[in-house]
DNA sequence: ATGCAACTGAGACTCTATCTCATATTATCC
DNA sequence: GGATAATATGAGATAGAGTCTCAGTTGCAT
């Protein structure tokens, strides 16, 4: 399996692009946290260990690695949008409590069996998902209101 | 079944808050529209059949209509979100086309089935769900590259 | 009618994200 | 190596969504 820097680059030569110290950076961060972040948590991390770079470079990486299809935009909340690294990664989906805010992750078969029927049923040859469950976690079951 | 009106003014007086015109003219234009919308959309809807509101009742309005029930996010695209009614509807998903954006509405026994089956295995009391299924319809299958 | 809490609109403001452009890198060719 | 061209970066300007403030208004209760 090839390492996600030779994808990246692979997908940047492919457009005529190249991979920058910048935009390996910003690769190597988004690989090295394993929980899902924004574009904010990125910039401070990096700048913390050193880096030298702009928010604009950023920006400007983001939409390339989920092009790419090594990143994945997980969710839009609180007004700017959160991602989490996939490639290496099985596919999954997130529960989410309404509580406490929580997010699990599930693999399940069947949702990935009803994506293909789906698809077939409306003529779409499909190439993915994304599915939120939303709910309350046990902790917070009692304290609904 | 309650009308819309009837629900939300209930859920507004439950909450102390009053259903005044301007909201009422909200509720009537998004349960007049029957497609996805957002609020720039509705605005200008409003404006149009010479309702005086500002954007400002309608930003604090939309959150209401949605804590509600009345009405859902379905997705966030170009920059901001995009709505629907859903009280009086069965409930759907949506599948989406890469190609030319058009967007397919979908019930499916099988993604019920799904919430609850993964819900139990986390233990988690489920409210509802939201998906997408992403892929190519039949006119964009040849032109994707 | 009076009092009071809820509400509205205008515009200021915050924040995310994009764009511009001058400068800097990098690849290629000689 | 040096010249050239294509690509990239950073700083700051800009655009746009959404929120907040506050003064004036409305509507309900007594
Ligand atoms: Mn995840
Ligand atoms: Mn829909
Ligand atoms: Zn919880
Ligand atoms: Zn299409």
């Amino acid at each position: 399996m090839k390492t996600e820097i030779e994808v990246f680059r692979e997908f940047l030569a492919q457009k005529g692009m190249r991979l920058t110290p910048e935009r390996e950076a910003v690769l190597v961060e988004v690989f090295a946290e394993h929980d899902h972040f924004d574009i904010d948590e990125l910039f401070m991390r990096l700048r913390q260990k050193g880096q030298r770079i702009s928010r604009a470079s950023i920006y400007r990486t983001l939409p390339l690695l989920v092009e790419s299809g090594l990143v994945n935009e997980v969710y839009f909340e609180e007004g700017h949008l959160h991602y989490e690294h996939i490639y290496g990664h099985e596919h999954h989906c997130h529960l989410r409590c309404l509580g406490c805010r929580q997010i699990v992750e599930f693999r399940d078969d069947g949702v990935e069996e009803a994506e293909k029927r789906i698809g077939q049923a409306k003529g779409f040859e499909t190439t993915g998902h994304k599915l939120e469950i939303y709910g309350y976690c046990p902790q917070c079951q009692g304290k609904k209101k």
